[in-house]
DNA sequence: CAAAGCTGTATTATCCATCATACAGGTTCC
DNA sequence: GGAACCTGTATGATGGATAATACAGCTTTG
């Protein structure tokens, strides 16, 4: 029979600690338990321990002192960008970052039965097809495949595509943007993806699958977004809707500076709790949507 | 120097083939290439491939026939189910389908600072601490932990919690529960996730956290939620709104019917479920005959 | 300073995933 | 039927991950 291939015991470990870490079970600045005590309470030698801790010092989870002990790195210097569901980045523009594109690949052909049909499109209908990475400081986050019907396509060039957002394109183009249907899942990084953005193979993403489609209900855009956990997550800001019957909670479409606040307030309910008025955050709109 | 753990080659094939499903390139009904071919593409021999193979049989993503071949399995026919941001299993009420909830643990305690933080508790101020799992047709799909202020969990015992959605248990004990904020991001299952989800130690997941306030800005649940991603994703609409200078998606609130419809064909197979329980599959290192 | 920790590093032995190969049995097609 | 595929299964050899052990150098503590 076949013996289910089995996580690294290395790799154990390295999952193990990390959970604790990142559910606060030991916080920050805490020394983490010996490498022998480790090694013992988990069965393993200490060679193994220490391949985990060389995982977690790699992500910056931890922080090793040679004589001194292994010490939970303070995770807060080290946030993910934050994007609202609209996936426009939210404090990116307010803290000036840049983000840059790199364009992978980019051509046209027939695309693949799952695509063409969630686009809608006549059978042998071609589509330009492209993957993009996008980076902040330079490192990479993001690594995008879009399909796009051919005949919106060719009213752009492939230098077009790699300096401006690709809906702006497609609504240059004369196509009327209405409605979209998105879903955010996880995966594990593959080959490709993952020397994109300079991961190892196995590596959790998370992904986001967006179609867009025109007012008549054609498909124009397919998205397959790939994000790195550690640099990207989806946050927003829910409101309690709905009579006492059928209570449930709606986005709040108020803007997002959300997740600010949610940090910000934490200080804030417990030294003065008189209610302050959240302050309209500035919008220093770098422009560009 | 540290050779760096790196995935399995088993793992990595594994990973490489089902990319190539997922994203359609692999339609479904296709043969695959010859084990011996797959063999010699990746330089790997032909019981890594199996290896591989035997992963993609397992998660459903593929069919195999002694004698003639392996095919790309209709995935259409195992579908996640599907949840808005509110976190509400759209269609699941629909279809009838039952969810079970199995609790693993619950008691009192004072939490990690982290979770403190969040709900805005005084130092040392107590919570309840429970984890939780969901089922659906006797299959889990999410791993809950809460954190909800002492205060506010004593209101309730412990069956009620088995019993009810945490949620209406807050509110009913007198708290009104107003906004909420919460992000989504990726994962790797760790050991107890993994256990309790019935997935290998290593599996990607998908994450929500929640934090519920109260009106007074008093944090009064706190919900770390885990996804098995091929049973459970989040969808939304969205619909283009604001003037032309400033455009951008906006969560759609009248109702999902562009999913339900593409999910709406049940062709029941009838390759559903064998006879074959569950419950513990014996870990067979080896058997010769 | 000295003792007791700790991390960093090296060595050798063992175990397991992978390799290379061979063969059995089913399916497809001529 | 029979050739040419395919998957299923078994074998021994090999290499990499892990184990067990030892020691060096640093930090903290008394």
């Amino acid at each position: 029979m076949k013996s289910a291939v089995e996580p690294l015991k290395a790799r154990r470990i390295y999952l193990l600690l990390r959970d604790r870490i990142v559910a606060g079970e030991l916080p920050p600045g805490r020394r983490l338990p010996g490498e022998p005590v480790l090694a013992a309470e988990h069965a393993v030698s200490r060679v193994t321990v220490r391949r985990a801790l060389d995982l977690l010092e790699k992500e910056g989870l931890v922080q090793r002192k040679a004589g001194s002990g292994t010490f939970v790195h303070d995770t807060r210097t080290v946030r993910p960008i934050v994007a609202d569901l609209s996936n426009v980045l939210s404090h990116l523009i307010d803290m000036g970052r840049s983000t840059d594109v790199k364009l992978l690949s980019f051509g046209y052909g027939v695309p693949p039965e799952s695509i063409a049909e969630s686009l809608g499109l006549k059978p042998g209908e071609r589509v330009q097809r492209s993957v993009r990475v996008r980076l902040i400081d330079g490192e990479p986050f993001s690594y995008l495949t879009t399909h796009v019907p051919e005949w919106i396509g060719l009213t752009y060039s492939e230098a077009e595509l790699a300096a401006r957002p690709l809906l702006e394109l497609i609504e240059r183009s004369g196509v009327t943007t209405e409605r979209a249907t998105q879903a955010i899942n996880a995966t594990l990084a593959g080959p490709e993806p993952a020397a994109a953005l300079d991961l190892e193979i196995g590596s959790p993403l998370l992904t986001l699958t967006r179609i867009v489609y025109e007012p008549s209900g054609r498909g124009v855009e397919h998205l397959h977004a790939l994000y790195r956990p550690d640099r990207y997550s989806f946050h927003m800001d829910l409101v309690r809707t709905g009579s006492d019957g059928e209570r449930r909670w709606s986005p709040a479409l108020g803007w997002p500076r959300g997740i600010d606040k949610s940090k910000a307030d934490k200080n804030k309910t417990e030294k003065n709790k008189q209610g302050e008025k959240p302050t309209r955050s500035p919008r220093v709109t770098k422009q560009r949507s």
